[in-house]
DNA sequence: GCTTAATGTTTATGCCGTAAACATAGCAGC
DNA sequence: GCTGCTATGTTTACGGCATAAACATTAAGC
């Protein structure tokens, strides 16, 4: 068979770069998918290829889900680092990484869920050497002025207050008021030291 | 035909109360297994009823999952209560609530995450008539001894602290460590009031 | 240029949720 | 006591899903 262009774009056997652009889709997908409803079949779709060729660059679903967790993570420490950056010399630039991380969350709900609620065995924990848990671990440290007890402490309050009151806002359990979020997150109610 | 009892019991047409029966087995599955492995047949199977009936007591699976959610939701509110009881006229009355709250979460994950987690349009907030949430409010109130919006404030901060300390252990971000849940529901370094 | 490995496709299997049509049986009124 | 209605199950069917296996195409190295 002669291979004629009877269409304007011949669509290419191979794609050139599937791996990259299905992880695009993916994500762009979580945009306005929640995760449970995202399949690969219609990534494969989104991409024009077929519904299997996903398996020759991820073993599963787990996998490519995975790998947009990889991405989630990245851009909530990016986030958190624009806002510290922001707030840097405010008395409170460690709160501002907390509200960051609460309206990343909010922005990018379904892709928030995914790098936290998909990590069973497919990513390392956030203390990882992400850029996140890093930033988390530097501003604990600063507010207790070098204090490694505290600091250990303080690291996990804060981080379980920003993921529930992130959490119980994507629910639905709490209304996703931008004032609340300055209120709960309040240097001079939240902890004590 | 004769209706002869070949077997030793024989399996009536009518189940009689299937649809207890279903939550029964949907409240033991989840036990086990992750809510999203959840399937209706599997539950029919289970109940030893044909794959459709479900819809006999249900309209859809989501309906089913909200069952499930009100008896998680009831519970949880019954072993805070309980926790609450024993710490009474204890100094840390309050925190003994929420390290309930957070040790159901642990024994009880997949309905844990199902009470919070499946209520887009399931189940209303847990600020309705439900236990857990009016001991939420009745401890927190009485720990600002009455202030209205202290104590809106410091509800919600509690809340989310607790809620996040078992969302990140549930999914294996921080170890599900005893312990560790007191250092982080601590009354002298988590609230400054 | 031929071989080979990488990358896609086709086909198939066995789950799933759910809709529609049909079967059974308890019960209400005569 | 018979009749018919309604609640409750069953059967059958459909389309979608993840994934496995066999096959096709193409790019890259010798």
């Amino acid at each position: 068979m002669v291979t004629v262009s009877t269409s304007p774009q011949t669509r290419a056997y191979h794609h050139g770069d599937l791996r990259t652009a299905l992880v695009a889709a993916g994500l762009k997908a979580l945009e306005t998918t929640p995760v449970e409803d995202l399949s690969l079949r219609a990534l494969a779709r989104e991409v024009g290829v077929s519904p299997t060729a996903v398996y020759r660059h991820f073993p599963d679903k787990q996998a490519l889900l995975g790998a947009l967790a990889a991405e989630g993570i990245e851009q909530l420490g990016q986030y958190q680092q624009a806002a510290a950056a922001a707030a840097e010399g405010n008395s409170d630039a460690f709160g501002a990484t907390g509200r960051a991380y609460v309206r990343w969350a909010l922005a990018n709900p379904a892709l928030f869920r995914l790098v936290f609620g998909q990590c069973r065995d497919v990513g390392p924990s956030i203390f990882g050497d992400n850029l996140a848990a890093r930033l988390l671990q530097d501003k604990a440290l600063r507010a207790v002025r070098g204090d490694e007890a505290g600091a250990q402490q303080l690291m996990v309050q804060a981080w379980a207050v920003v993921h529930g009151l992130a959490m119980l806002m994507l629910d639905g359990q709490l209304p996703q008021d931008d004032a609340l979020i300055d209120r709960v997150i309040d240097p001079r109610t939240l902890f004590a030291r």
